[in-house]
DNA sequence: GCATCTGATGTAAGCCTTTACATTTCTGCA
DNA sequence: TGCAGAAATGTAAAGGCTTACATCAGATGC
């Protein structure tokens, strides 16, 4: 199983074709500046030798890698996974490779992450929302690496971004909620701690109450991790409070399918009972029961518009402009009006 | 934007420190082996700086990453997602960095991958399912990278795997239905080409029927890829056919919610017009209405084995057994007896 | 106070590839 | 046939890091 042999070198190819290594390293890179014999007679020495070029050692002598890196949250989360294959299309095309980490949201790895990316050579990388230990922007300045922020859109902050506004997007839902008479509201959230895109949301409830003559403070908060299981409980709790809402928002789809889930076992007819809806519009909000009212995010055109913005700051030192992409709402079973009895 | 001052380096470090590159190697590879008045010295330099070793430098020089690639068909795949997280979490506690690509269930992408992670310095790949050119195992094998297959269990062949049968699992499954008196079956699959996952699960369907005495080849069959539009529209095509099926297999969860989606569109009963079931056990499938009944895999226990599988052939060149772990039927509400009248 | 040993640090080679520049081979034309 | 110029190929340095080995400064024991 172990190295009997060493794997093969760029040396050992230009032995056994009887060229040198720059003539390789020429047939692999610019197949057009070598005669067709002699390209031939190199790609046999390649298949026969079974020879894969050392990414490090390219890497160390071209001075470029042409690969860019993305740290999300997490892998679970279908949205993000979305747009990340999105991504990943895009940046294909342009001849780029993507390497993708995964921080489980926590702020320590998500710095180790992004040091490891550096580390392995990224040109440059993506990352989600803004809120982060500044001195890892300071590090990044330091390796001369350019970051895109996505998911997120603050036109305040000095890094670039393109993403959406989340506090907008959930502003406009929650008006249409505060439309149909709901005056009791709640919210399921991801933790707030460290995570802009959360507070946001938060925010734009608040915004549209507030436009609304509404106690902003009286919205009730639940602040629980991603999981179906976790919007499930934190739902139960709500409903078991005196003061039951007449709606509940989720801070985003997976924690309003749990809500939903739990309304049905509970026995509390949506949204007849209560009104629940989420936001991302990922696939599992269509076909839950009742089909979830949500916050449509452009997942594909994110990713495909990050992708370009980085590539363009790689290529050509080209400056990112932050951008956001509409949202919309997408009406489904789980809102409905309040009868205002 | 663009480099004014290029990366720091070692070098750079270790001149600020006023000590050697030997040494300010030693402090970030075995801090006990340099005295703490230098350690010091030298981390203030590699702060102030921003260093961050050079992965190919470091791959080059000491011959070894520390790190495992997987490829996977695609991200979007809950299923796939959740074993990655548990094997990237238990890699982690052994040291290990985790490389992720993704092929989008192509043959031609997957071998470009392969190649790019090996190029990259992995030390050892997971793979998904059995399927795959021989070459791809010959190259593999030239360049001494050991390999792990995951996903599929085939005792009889000779690369090593840590998965599940998914013959037997869909058969234990077939034959449930088929207690329930079902005879009418149809499945709707993934394509099979290149996917020993998918053959597997439908010879497990044809064991069962064997078995029970019917023709396996009455098992009506459609081929769609992934995605719950797709399960939406193979299960709407089987249910216009003259012969309705009275139980619709599928090949994974999100082919099943599909059709669990298109069955409440037109009208038809889950269970009681019509039964589904499903297989993996994503969250999703506990959510829809009816919850789906499916058969579980066991992702977590699956990723973190085959870390350990994979660990213990770089660090000790130890071979793989070739293992499989346990499934079970999950009955939900979508599958029910037929009324034998 | 000296030889010896230990622990801390420095020196320099080597890992594999790309690429500027040098050299050789070929082509075409006078 | 011979030569200029183009095309093909070779030579060798550079890139950042680790590590075997060499060196040096103190500590130890007598």
């Amino acid at each position: 199983m172990n190295a009997d042999k060493p794997t093969p070198t760029l040396h050992d190819v230009a032995d056994l074709a009887g060229v040198s290594t720059a003539t390789v390293s020429r047939c692999l890179n610019f197949p057009d500046r070598v005669k067709q014999a002699t390209r031939d007679k190199v790609m046999a020495a390649v298949d026969a030798l079974g020879y894969a070029p050392n990414f490090g050692a390219r890497a160390m002598a071209s001075q470029r890698t042409n690969t860019i890196g993305a740290i999300i949250p997490t892998m679970e989360n279908a949205v993000f996974a979305r747009g990340l294959q999105a991504f990943e299309d895009e940046l294909r095309q342009h001849g780029f490779t993507l390497l993708v980490a995964s921080s489980s949201y926590r702020a320590d790895v998500e710095e180790a992450q992004i040091r490891s990316l550096i580390a392995r050579g990224a040109d440059a990388l993506l990352l989600i929302g803004h809120d982060r230990d500044p001195a890892i922007y300071q590090f990044l300045e330091g390796q001369r690496k350019p970051a895109l922020v996505t998911w997120a859109y603050d036109p305040d902050n000095p890094r670039p971004s393109v993403g959406f506004d989340n506090r907008a997007a959930m502003r406009a839902m929650a008006e249409k909620v505060l439309a149909l008479h709901h005056r009791k509201l709640a919210l399921i959230s991801a933790p707030m701690a460290s995570n802009d895109r959360a507070r946001a949301r938060m925010m734009g409830i608040r915004d549209a109450m507030a436009a609304y003559g509404l106690t902003p403070e009286a919205l009730a908060v639940i602040e629980t991790p991603y999981g179906i299981e976790n919007g499930a409980d934190a739902f139960a709790r709500l409903m078991q409070a005196d003061d039951r809402p007449t709606a509940v928002f989720c801070g985003n789809d997976v924690l309003g399918v749990g809500a939903l889930r739990q309304a049905r076992a509970m026995g509390l007819d949506v949204p007849g009972d209560v009104s629940v809806v989420g936001f991302d519009d990922i696939e599992l909000s269509q076909v839950t029961y009742p089909p979830l009212t949500t916050v449509h995010v452009p997942h594909g055109a994110m990713g495909r518009k990050a992708a370009r913005a980085l590539v363009a700051m790689v290529l050509h030192g080209q400056p990112a402009e932050t951008t956001a992409l509409p949202t919309e709402i997408v009406m489904r079973g789980s809102l409905a009006a309040i009868d205002p009895a």
